[in-house]
DNA sequence: ATGATAATGGTATATCATTATCATAGCGAA
DNA sequence: TTCGCTATGATAATGATATACCATTATCAT
């Protein structure tokens, strides 16, 4: 017996299935959704207590945007940044970072990171609206 | 007697005022302290009403943040994105633009606009740090 | 299979930004 | 100066997101 006796469960294993699956960053809400169809049942405060395990143990880092709710994606991969469709909502990864090396910052400023957000229509939006 | 009948009050002079001489976007409590300072007794809610009619008039746009109050600013500039002080939080302008003029985006989606933060320490809060 | 206890589900509650309410103050046309 | 009516200030209510609570379920070492 351990100090701490971690358990798995097959919500926990639906969650991380849902991030992992998914390959860009999901809301609660989002991962709620795809947890349901592998384990139906479960719960909106369990997606949140995974996601704040998860999140503590590195396996997932949050992505704050723009007045939208917090999504949350596997950590480690390489810089990148996002892209956020204004029809569906979702938001995706964009390969490489699209900023230049030094944004010219005011007198005396000092920069230690950044993000870049694109916004328009994902390709699975496009026909609906012709 | 016009349909509409606005007044001009010392509140609403102080709110556009704290805008006006701000240089930056300023989030609805920031505004609210500044106002105090032309007109002591400047409420919350009159800053928040305020904004709301300013934008709608043009003159204010607000500016969304991630994980952060959504602030206004003046609006009438030329694109430009902002620069966000880790320490004090406040917002500030850069001039310009820091993003490629073409990002390069998922087979099939297409880009309407973009958002571009820095995060870092201001010339105010670097001295505070040594 | 058992049992100690971690984890869950449903829901109430916290938090924070913003909006609505309403009695009162104070613009401004006459 | 008067007076109608808008704007204000204080605060309650709201909406969205996230956490707390607790009775119940289910994991896993034994």
């Amino acid at each position: 017996m351990s100090i701490r006796d971690i358990r798995n469960t097959r919500q926990k294993t639906a969650i991380r299935e849902a991030f992992a699956e998914a390959n860009r960053p999901l809301s609660p809400e989002e991962a709620l959704r795809s947890a349901q169809q592998l384990h139906p049942g479960v719960g909106i405060a369990t997606v949140y207590r995974n996601i704040q395990t998860l999140v503590e143990e590195g396996w997932l880092q949050p992505v704050e945007l723009p007045g939208d709710a917090t999504r949350y994606e596997v950590a480690g991969k390489k810089h990148h940044h996002h892209f956020q469709c204004n029809e569906c909502g979702k938001l995706y990864d964009l390969e490489g970072c699209a900023a230049q090396s030094k944004p010219k910052l005011p007198r005396g400023f000092r920069a230690s990171g950044h993000e870049f957000f694109v916004y328009g229509t994902c390709a699975a939006c496009i026909p609906a609206r012709q």
